[in-house]
DNA sequence: AGACAAGTTGACGTGAACGTCAACGTAAAT
DNA sequence: ATTTACGTTGACGTTCACGTCAACTTGTCT
């Protein structure tokens, strides 16, 4: 049980490399109010917690959040702290809203990647019986008569 | 057949109206050479390719891409008309990438939205069980200590 | 002591993706 | 003929999320 599996605390440079951001990042991120190292004179130490924390931060970028998004959703417990039942429910609100972005947004992507593997496709038949140009001119169009095929069917549930 | 299905072209209020975006956005996406409308005097008239490509190019962008990344996927037959063998390969190994890319933010939303999740449950119970605030803000730590809980686990594949 | 790396705080700069506003044209309605 | 609605092209402003740079302190190695 002596095993030291991580250091407490890193320094900035050490979490910055870790998930590869700048350490100007780091500060801005502090400067923002989403993380806040301690400090030991002026340097900053962060600890597993604020390791976690930025983790989280770097997720919700990655899903398309903005930082101030992230802060909310991080601060929730301080938010909860200062208001009670009302505010636990508007929480919860918020939280059913983003989970709700996520899902559309997961339902986008999964449309991307079929637009996506379609177009590597038809690249690779192309690839596969090269022929000449004034045909694949021919054909060329044959990629946005798709993808305005594929729409006009979505276009039934829109509604014109 | 003689039925009129959708109107063969729009004007720039009603495809920004339909796809809930500014007149300003068209325009600029035009000027960044995503759209390019045939014009009726000076007026833009928007074909039903117009409104296929912005429907994709909207569909980029709610997925992260830039505006620059999904006027490449879009002029992939521009660009396979000006190289062929070399460049089809090129197109190629693009795509993949970008499904990659997609990919991997699919698995990011799908952790999120279980974070989210928890978070939600955590309120929930808060809302449930409403205790003395004193009680409240020792069990708000379990909230961080759940998500470095998470990391710790991950950490192992990521190595220290 | 001197050099060097790594940290700090401002302050200003930057790129993407538009917003906003001015000045103007055009087509239909009153 | 004038208003109203909708369109056009610049040109400049704005927000977000940092990048960049200067000037400085602090610790460490030689």
């Amino acid at each position: 049980m002596t095993s030291k599996p991580h250091p407490a605390h890193y320094t900035i440079r050490e979490l910055a490399e870790r998930f590869d951001v700048t350490s100007r990042t780091l500060r801005y991120y502090e400067q923002e109010g989403l993380l806040s190292p301690k400090r030991e004179g002026a340097k900053r130490l962060y600890s597993q917690a604020d390791k976690a924390r930025l983790e989280l931060i770097l997720r919700g970028k990655r899903v398309g959040f903005s930082l101030e998004d992230i802060k909310d959703m991080l601060d929730v417990e301080l938010l909860n702290a200062g208001s009670n039942r009302d505010g636990l429910e508007k929480s919860i609100a918020r939280f059913e809203e983003r989970i709700g972005v996520l899902k559309r947004q997961r339902a986008d992507i999964d449309k991307a990647i079929t637009e996506l593997s379609n177009g590597k496709r038809w690249l690779e038949e192309r690839l596969a019986d090269r022929e000449p140009p004034e045909d694949l001119k021919r054909r060329a169009r044959a990629f946005e008569a798709l993808a305005q095929a594929r729409l006009t069917q979505w276009e039934t549930g829109v509604g014109d």
